[in-house]
DNA sequence: AGTTAAAATGACAACGCTGTCAAACTGCAT
DNA sequence: ATGCAGTTTGACAGCGTTGTCATTTTAACT
């Protein structure tokens, strides 16, 4: 019933060490020798048992996933893009949903850690932005990709002097870049009093769309109004108070956009907007950000900009893994800046005359 | 830096099995031995090592949750569910997407299951439902428990002579009962001519609802048509054309409201609702299935059939536990069927005159 | 052919824990 | 005290793999 290494080596005819070699693809092994034993894989249906592997190596063969996010839509495409290279790496995924809030939160992380003897971990925000996990993490030695929201600081001024830059293990997606496209978008429709509903003020990518936001109107001699900002928190309830409270007062007349800090927040706005009868998009703009599923179920559809989580999370892993074993391969495929893409649907237009 | 057994044992001047009896919660250790240990490995802070557990003990301590469903929240709430209760029992969990349709899926799952050891299994429908799947885990002899749409069959005739009654590992969830009161609902608001947005054919949820909606229609005098009958998908799109097809013949008079398959086809109605001009719940009413966020987001709100997957999930596991660990407690506190219950919000309303 | 370095393979001891079974305690009735 | 059953503890051998290092084979040269 149960196949070990040591079967398998019998059957064909070689050391348990060498059938080793072969299911973990190390280089010195005669092509020959590779097939015999591979072909006594096949015949005996052979299956490595994980927790010897993981005991006797010196890593284990699984990294885990540690998020704090309430988006459903975000964290299972996190997963399914880990999860797919976990498959080709031969690798198990351990997910850890928590509570980035929670002070002993690296304990609980670093526990998780040693219990699993974590070959690596991938950070979601926001729990990638925090110091404490960060210290810990690298006190333990553990390998570790961060998503993060903003563009890679550690520019490779001296390529050839210093071929290894620092934060080589993070993976970046260009906020600031997409609230400045969309909000460009709206001002080339005609936009001149755009408001923007923030998402909760500890997150990154909050601070990066709004200074992209920003930079948007300055360039385009559009006075900053701190009115037009509300600040809220990632969720569809925040997105339905944000639009009442920056549309109740006289403002009203006047806000003509709303650019919503992700797409949840831009249905919640939608959501008001019905409520105080006001129309969209001919009466108001509203956008969103990340383009998840929901924003192509709202009415009308959201334009958002477009991002690949994904591929953003399948890239994570795979940096992961070229710091993991060994850096086996090169892997220099690995895209570590993403820049998300304007997605025009109904929910903007030309602005009201 | 790493703490193992033996360091605990010798802290505590015991033995290292006397160390993993404490920590494995075997009964037959003095109070003030296993005080001792515990100190100790609060003073140490020892972390079991998993790998080491699993490859010297009868089983391993993961589970494992298998699924095929798009729907991101259902998942997220599977997860959680089980997560919770996997935390509670020092256990790991081994999450695997997978495609139902797939020939080979059993062996797939046969892989996973050999090489993480799992002690178990969640299985969630449509894999639940599946033969050959549950074939081959009879078969390998690992414990798993199926989420099932319906109700359980094996009814207690004899609870003193058949304690054990077959079935004992599945969870089921009341669909039948669920379509039936949000059918009365709607038909107690005045709906003579109530159609039905189906999921997937292949889903017993779907026969189940589609059963309970027929029944009540029977029970309180009303036709049954099959032009009513809208077979199609559990997705957004299918509501939307779903809710097309049944509107835009001379049907579309006589149809007052229609009951959505779950939550995003109820969803997808709505939207394509919206695009024909009909008012909602003015002209049409609709409803769905499962309660999930989503339902809360649509404009209007969606009246549908609540559903706490990840309470539902964690009872799946709980039963799981029962069975796997030599059952250590009874758990007799384990819902094993659960009835939606209905959530009347914005999307119905009184029929038309 | 003879030598040598490099490549390929193998023997064996860990890895950190639990199962088995035997030993040492306990309390209680004699 | 003595014996006995029951309870609590400990010694030790695996679990199935990989790391280390020694050994054999191959290839590449004189």
């Amino acid at each position: 019933m149960k196949v070990t290494i040591n079967d398998v080596a019998k059957h064909a005819g070689v050391s348990m060490k060498t059938v080793s070699r072969v299911i973990n693809k190390e280089p010195s092994v005669r092509k020959k020798t590779y097939d015999l034993v591979m072909q006594a894989v096949k015949e005996l249906d052979y299956q490595p048992n994980t927790a010897a592997r993981n005991l006797a190596g010196t890593s284990s063969f699984a990294i885990g996933l540690v998020y704090d996010n309430p988006n459903a839509y975000y964290v299972i495409d996190m997963q399914n893009g880990v999860l797919s290279r976990c498959k080709d790496e031969g690798y198990e995924l351990v997910i850890h949903p928590c509570c980035a809030q929670d002070p002993d939160m690296h304990k609980e992380i670093a526990t998780m850690i040693q219990r699993s003897r974590l070959a690596g971990l991938v950070l979601t925000p926001p729990l990638s932005e925090q110091q404490d996990i960060i210290n810990m993490l690298d006190e333990l030695g553990v390998a570790y990709v961060r998503l993060l929201s903003g563009q890679n600081e550690a520019a490779p001024n001296d390529p050839d002097d210093a071929p290894e830059i620092k934060n080589n293990n993070c993976i970046y997606v260009d906020d600031y870049a997409a609230a400045y496209e969309i909000t460009v978008h709206l001002i080339n429709l005609g936009h001149k009093t755009i408001a923007f509903a923030c998402g909760d003020a500890e997150h990154k990518s909050t601070t990066e769309r709004l200074a992209g936001y920003q930079q948007a109107l300055k360039d385009h001699d559009l006075s900053i109004n701190n009115e037009l900002i509300y600040e809220g928190t990632y969720s569809f309830e925040s997105g339905v108070k944000g639009a009442k409270a920056l549309l109740k007062d006289n403002n009203a007349a006047k806000i003509t956009a709303i650019l919503g800090g992700n797409d949840e927040i831009a249905a919640g706005a939608l959501f008001a907007s019905r409520l105080m009868n006001i129309a969209i998009p001919e009466q108001l703009s509203i956008s969103g950000f990340e383009d998840s599923p929901f924003s192509r179920q709202t009415w009308p559809k959201l334009t958002t900009a477009h991002q690949a989580n994904s591929v953003i999370s399948e890239h994570a892993a795979r940096l992961l893994f070229s710091k993991t074993r060994g850096s086996r391969k090169q892997d220099k495929d690995i895209i570590t800046t993403f820049t998300p893409t304007i997605v025009v649907r109904e929910s903007t237009g030309p602005a009201p005359v």
